[in-house]
Formats: structure tokens, C-alpha cells, sequence
DNA sequence: TAGATTTTTGTAAAATTTTAACACGTTTGA
DNA sequence: TCAAACGTGTTAAAATTTTACAAAAATCTA
């Protein structure tokens, strides 16, 4: 049983790289917080994590040369974004072609899909680099000019690049959002680039955090009936819903 | 001085390993433990050291366990490497624009290369990353599918990108070569795009680290006489270097 | 060069996290 | 069966980190 949680413990670590203390007590709601206390300790011992101020890392992490989400602030609703990951994760299916872009929920998204035969286009270079891990899947990446603050590309260039690509599905998410306004973000190429991909994608599923509604961003790039599918999360309010819903969007 | 101390205190924790803030202060005996603290604070946001409870430990020292793929790649020759890397950066001139590639090599260019105004393109995604991480320094990541093994980018599509960008230089840096065949690497789409920017660059400066004299990949992408400097260890065989010196080119 | 603005630094209190100590139930093995 | 060893939980104490604000230094600008 202590045997047990403690590998555990490893592979959430492998897998999220860095958790906090309190979300390995969500993890194991049954034991207190110092035996998680003591069972990283042990882990530490053995070599296989790292124990920083607020919980741990996995060694693997650090060994990604310059993975990035260690360094960042990623702390912001992490848990909601990575259950809308999984949520969108769920609904890709075998075998198709899509894109996702680059942003934070986007990387959690790649984190969540699982390794199999799928043609993924990106612009993201952390969710390009998350995803360069599986064996099967394959990736390609858009170029462009790189933005510093969300490591994303965009540039003109990229509606070149698509003529002769094909996806049928594009989960993409939003940095901000209202009924009137729609979907938005900061720049002026990444809404580019966002229309061109909507207009080239089949479906359209937008992942939506509910901390994002009501914020307004420059430049729209979708409206609300040129979604499929919205995947947010508990805390979505109900006359959103409504409204999603009477257009025959799907929401999750 | 602020600059510096960050500096010296991150050959302090490569050398070292992990030091705690009492060892630290007792270096630093002239600013007080919170300066330190904020140091230790940035250089995390580099990636270069990870905060760990009482202090800090540098990345090195926990990159040198056993890895992945692309990690373990890196762990090896690591101090050459950087060696090369810093010759490398010290012949960027401000303003310039210079593609670099997305070798292990590469990336340790990137993390030298110091905050300034040149415009890099480069087809690797870590060395995307770590470039993104300089505020004045420009970015652009070229598109294509994505190579696992050393997480670069290469498409034919490339070929159009690069109509409308022009760069002074080129830093490749090779993963074999023999004076017969010349720079070789192991991918068609990747020697092409490599003889690409050869032929748009106007000078190419070559990255050879010695362990890598004597191997033979499938694709020659560049010759001898192709290239203007070759940035090379200590280890470089004499007899090399004359050959090179014989054809102008500076070895260093 | 003076003045304004930004950056860097120091101090001390507040917040958080970790450690230590002890008690209690369970398992193990002679 | 009993005792020792182990794993666990609870609490208080210790240590570390963060925050907030002010002062000093450096940089920029007119």
C-alpha cells in the first residue's frame, strides 16, 4: 500500500512534472499530507524526484533541456485547464488529422493525448515538443515569428503553408471571451491565423476555462455559431449554456 | 554588477552543484540574502537553476542522470559543447540577422547567446524556446514536420518560407564529418533545408565538436569549401585543421 | 547636467512550508 | 501472545519564502 502510492506518486510526477503538495493530497484524499510529505522524502532518497519549496518535480522534467513548464507560472487554474484537456482529448479520435494551437490549455491538451495515429498541426512549440514525445503520432509545426509570452507562432506566411494541408478537426482555446464580442485574442496574426484554420477545419471544438469569460481581447477570431463544440468546465455559468445550446452547439 | 553576480552565481551552482542560501551569502557577503534570492529567482526563470528548499541546484547537475532520447543526446561532450557555443556567440554582431539550426549544439549556442537586437531563425524548437526567452532578440521558428529525435523542423515547404527572408549568417552545426564527404547529416528533407540556407546565407560559420570527426551520415549537406569558419574543441586534430587553414578558412 | 523615471536593493512583517515530536493503531515474527 | 518495528495522523515549533514598501543607484531625457 505505501509501496504502491509511492509509485504512484512517480509516475503523476512523470507525467505532470511538477505538482504542489495540495494536489497530491486531491490525488490521495485518504492519507494526510505528511505521509505524502514522508513518500516524496523517499523518492527524493531514491534519485527519482526533486523536492522543491510547495511540493516536488519529476527528474524527467528537469532533464527536458529547456522544458518549459517548470519555469513557468502555470499555477492559474491549472486543474480546470487539464480537465478540459481531458475532456477534449476524449474526442479525438484514431487515425484523423487536426490542429490545436499553442496556448496553455492547448499544451495540457497535448499532454492528455494519448500516443496514436493522428497528424497533428501546432503552433505551439511547447505542445510541438510535448507531442514530439509519443512514437505514433505525427507532428508538424507552423512557422513563423515566435511570440514571447505564450510560445506560439504566427505569421502570413502560414496561410502558404496551409494550402496544401488537410485537418478535418481543429481544437483551438481562448484567451478571452463574451456573448457580444465572441472569441478574441491579443494579435492581430495569431487572428489570423485562428480564421484561417477555422475556415480550413471541418469542426471547430472550442476549450474555454470559465475564468475567460467576460475578458475582451482585440481582434475576434470566431463567434459563437462557428463553434461545434464548447469544452469548459464545472464552473460555467447556465445562461451561457443556454445560449450555446439554442444554436446547437454542444457544450461539455 | 547585477548581471554579473547572476553570472557568478550560476558557475557557482554548475560547479558546485547545490548551495544553499547561507552557503551563497557567505560569497556574496556584500548584498543581502533577499538580492541573492531574487538572482536565484530570475535565473529559474531561465531555466538555468531549479529553487529548492534553503537554496538552489544548477539544472547540469541534475541533467547528468540518465534520460530520454534528446536529453540523453545533450548529456554528452556537454562541456565541449559549450566551449564551441560560447566562440560561437561571441562572433554575433548586434543587428545582425543569422539563422542558427536545431542541433543539441544549437541549443547550447542559444542559451549563450547574450539579450540583443538580432533576428534568429532557426528550425529547432528547444532552440526556439530558449531564444524566446531574450527580450530584445527576435524569433522566428520555420514550420514542417516535426523530427523526434532531435525535435527540429524540416519540409519542402521550407523552400517557399524562406523567399522572403534574408539572413548575413548561418551557425550550423553537424553531426558528422569526414574531410571525404564533407558535412553530413542523417535526414534528405534536413540536408536539403541545410544546403538551403547555406546558398541564402552570405557567410556559414560550422560547429564541429570533435567526437563527431570520422562518422559518416547518408546526406552531405555542405562541402570543406562551403563554409567560412569552423568553430571547433581543443581536441581538433592538427592535421584537420590545415586542411582547413590551406583553404582560407578560419578554424577556431 | 538637472530632473524624472526606472531598476536594483534592503528591511521587516506576513504567509507558507517544512520539520520535529509524540501518540496511536497495525503488522511482523519469535 | 507479546513486543518491536512500521506506518500514520496531529499538532506545535522552526525555517524558509514571499510580499510590501522605502531607499538608493542607475539610466534616460530634455
Amino acid at each position: 500500500m505505501k509501496r504502491d502510492r509511492i509509485e504512484e506518486i512517480a509516475e503523476l510526477l512523470d507525467k505532470r512534472g511538477k505538482l504542489s503538495l495540495e494536489q497530491l493530497a486531491t490525488y490521495f484524499p485518504n492519507v494526510s499530507q505528511m505521509t505524502l510529505r514522508r513518500d516524496l522524502f523517499q523518492l527524493e532518497q531514491a534519485g527519482k524526484i526533486i523536492r522543491v519549496r510547495g511540493g516536488a518535480m519529476s527528474v524527467k522534467e528537469v532533464q527536458k533541456v529547456s522544458g518549459e513548464p517548470y519555469t513557468k507560472k502555470t499555477a492559474i487554474h491549472t486543474d480546470e485547464k487539464i480537465k478540459i484537456a481531458q475532456k477534449a482529448a476524449a474526442l479525438i479520435d484514431e487515425g484523423c488529422s487536426l490542429f490545436i494551437d499553442g496556448g496553455t490549455t492547448a499544451m495540457y491538451l497535448a499532454k492528455e493525448i494519448p500516443d496514436m495515429f493522428i497528424n497533428v498541426f501546432t503552433n505551439g512549440l511547447a505542445v510541438a515538443i510535448e507531442l514530439a514525445q509519443k512514437r505514433k503520432l505525427n507532428v508538424n509545426m507552423l512557422g513563423g515569428q515566435v511570440m514571447k509570452d505564450n510560445l506560439s507562432t504566427a505569421s502570413p506566411v502560414a496561410k502558404s503553408y496551409f494550402e496544401d494541408t488537410n485537418f478535418e478537426l481543429a481544437i483551438i482555446s481562448t484567451t478571452a471571451f463574451t456573448p457580444e464580442s465572441g472569441f478574441t485574442c491579443g494579435s492581430q496574426v495569431e487572428a489570423d491565423l485562428l480564421r484561417l484554420v477555422r475556415r480550413k477545419a471541418k469542426s471547430l471544438y472550442m476549450m474555454l476555462d470559465s475564468s475567460k469569460i467576460g475578458k475582451i481581447m482585440p481582434y475576434t477570431f470566431a463567434r459563437v455559431e462557428d463553434i461545434d463544440v464548447l469544452i469548459t468546465d464545472d464552473n460555467f455559468p447556465a445562461d451561457l449554456k443556454t445560449l450555446f445550446s439554442e444554436k446547437d452547439i454542444v457544450v461539455m
